[in-house]
DNA sequence: TATGAATGAGCATTCATTCAT
DNA sequence: GATGAATGAATGCTCATTCAT
């Protein structure tokens, strides 16, 4: 019932925010959507950084485990195959999440949360380092290679939400982009 | 005379920009620190938006002709050395107009300005362009690779941002990620 | 409850209005008048204009009814008779309404209003036809007689209101004059 | 030279308030109008008000000669062709201000002036003394009949100035109504 | 004397927060 | 707990007035 409550209010001011920014959005607008009076969002939250905070870290709560989960399906692969898997997978979870993507990227300049970014970076360190344990990323490449990875996959997801489509299939290319280098060979 | 009233005033605008955001910054703020009178602002710019847009004019003029200079030094280059010295060079302009840049890529979610971002596009497109033509990059690959090289920059800038560190010399290490790919040889 | 905050609001407005004129009276004097804080009033009102008109909406709906009531309770009477009583009786109904149609009279200029005029002149113009029908008034000299009706009252009315007095008696006399004419008979 | 300049801003302004009434004319328009700056006009004038009161003193000086003129020309005349007279041109000089008369009544509600109406009282009650002095009207009813003609002439020149046209030849309807009242006779 | 940039008090309006019901 | 009216500080903007040049 209260969940329920807190979880309508989340809601509402997810979308808004996603659609109207955060400084763009009001509480008045968030409370009807929510269907609640204004007063009431004070009874789930101490004041409107809370409520932004609080939004942040629910959606996470969903996210992050589906992150880990993505990670964790690729455990016993070999390094390349598994990279190539989580991309792809990736995107996956990411049109899941697309409205907390979109309020999460367009939320980053602010301090107080970098939620799916970092987790997405600790993601992606970790299997960097599985690849360098392996031996096919030679160490002094991998935080490079980390943050290619990173701004690769910030770039289309920033490109998608304002273009509207759905996550694409880079994915591989990408991959092989920062494998073998766009050098033509031969 | 003229000029330097301007000048302090967008140099206030950009300094609590940069700090505090472009909505957690009032004209009275902006005034105070450029020492004069709010309504003094408005000698100067039609209202605040002008004023915002002035500053990303302003700031841009100086900054594209840098990246413009940049560009054209590696000219008669072949591909490889032109894009590592730009990369090396695209990082100095970058340290030159750091709070610029950092007002640019804070501000660059609002639809009214990709000043910077998107010069820096244009750049990368065209030495891009320039390694098809020389036959080093498959033309497959060219799309990627430009995107994948504003990904990495992109990351570079904002870390140092935050960080508060020079910007540093990753640029050989980035581009020979792309060209030559992360995995180990022999 | 909320009724009377509204009124105290509007009574606030008329006051100030009276004083010192549409453009020279502040919301934040209004609020202070009506003893809410200046936000309390865009819970009423949408903005400043909205309040202004909706001042007048209000006054004129206690105006008018009484207006109408005059013009109906001389219904049965012979034209002079009906002219004479509503001439007395309407500057009752102006005496009861002493500062609404001061500020009628004062926002007179402005488009957003003609009411109390508005509602005057076509109480004139039904007591003028009755007189044209009954036979009494030349058809050729209604309108004239309207307008100089009007303009009677409406001097009366500006001069009253300046020097602060009660509207006067001269009701019998205005009708004499219009229809006897002022030239002395043998 | 410098009465020039004097006469160019009270025209500037005179038009412009004609226009946009006296609260939404700002001193910057009336000075960029005259072709001066602002500054200048407060080597001319005190301040906003003093300006505003030499407008209405200047124009007030041009007018009131003419309108003494039409009443010194009726001198000779008997009552009646000289009321009638009268009021022919007072509305050819009314024409030949139109522009100050639009703004003279317009900004009737002001306590600062009341140049033109009251000149215009005055010249009404003189005439109407006339009347009285010749046996034509009983004195008891001198002075509702100034009022009246007053409250016809203001009526008739406003709603010229609102609808634009010229002053219209009611003046011999109006006389006639006053002297012989609208009771249809036998 | 003329200029017009600088000034800052004043205005309408917004909105996070409080609190009586 | 829920409500939503009340609050008032804060904001962007205007404009009469001043004053250095």
């Amino acid at each position: 019932m209260r969940e329920q409550v807190r979880a309508a209010i989340l809601d509402a001011a997810e979308e808004l925010i996603a659609d109207r920014g955060l400084e763009g959005t009001a509480l008045a607008q968030i409370a009807a959507k929510a269907g609640v009076a204004v007063g009431t969002l004070y009874n789930y939250f101490d004041d409107r950084d809370a409520m932004v905070r609080a939004l942040f870290a629910t959606r996470r709560a969903t996210f992050r485990p589906q992150l880990l989960a993505v990670i964790a399906a690729g455990k016993g692969l070999r390094f390349e195959a598994r990279l190539r898997r989580f991309m792809r997978e990736l995107f996956e979870v990411f049109e899941a999440n697309r409205r907390y993507i979109k309020v999460a990227f367009a939320a980053e300049h602010l301090k107080q949360q970098q939620g799916a970014p970092q987790d997405l970076r600790l993601a992606i360190e970790e299997i960097v380092a599985a690849g360098v344990a392996e031996g096919v990323i030679a160490k002094a490449s991998a935080q490079l290679l980390a943050t290619m990875l990173r701004g690769a996959i910030r770039a289309v997801v920033v490109q998608r939400i304002e273009a509207g489509g759905a996550f694409p299939d880079d994915a591989d290319g990408v991959v092989s982009l920062v494998l073998d280098g766009a050098r033509r060979r031969g």
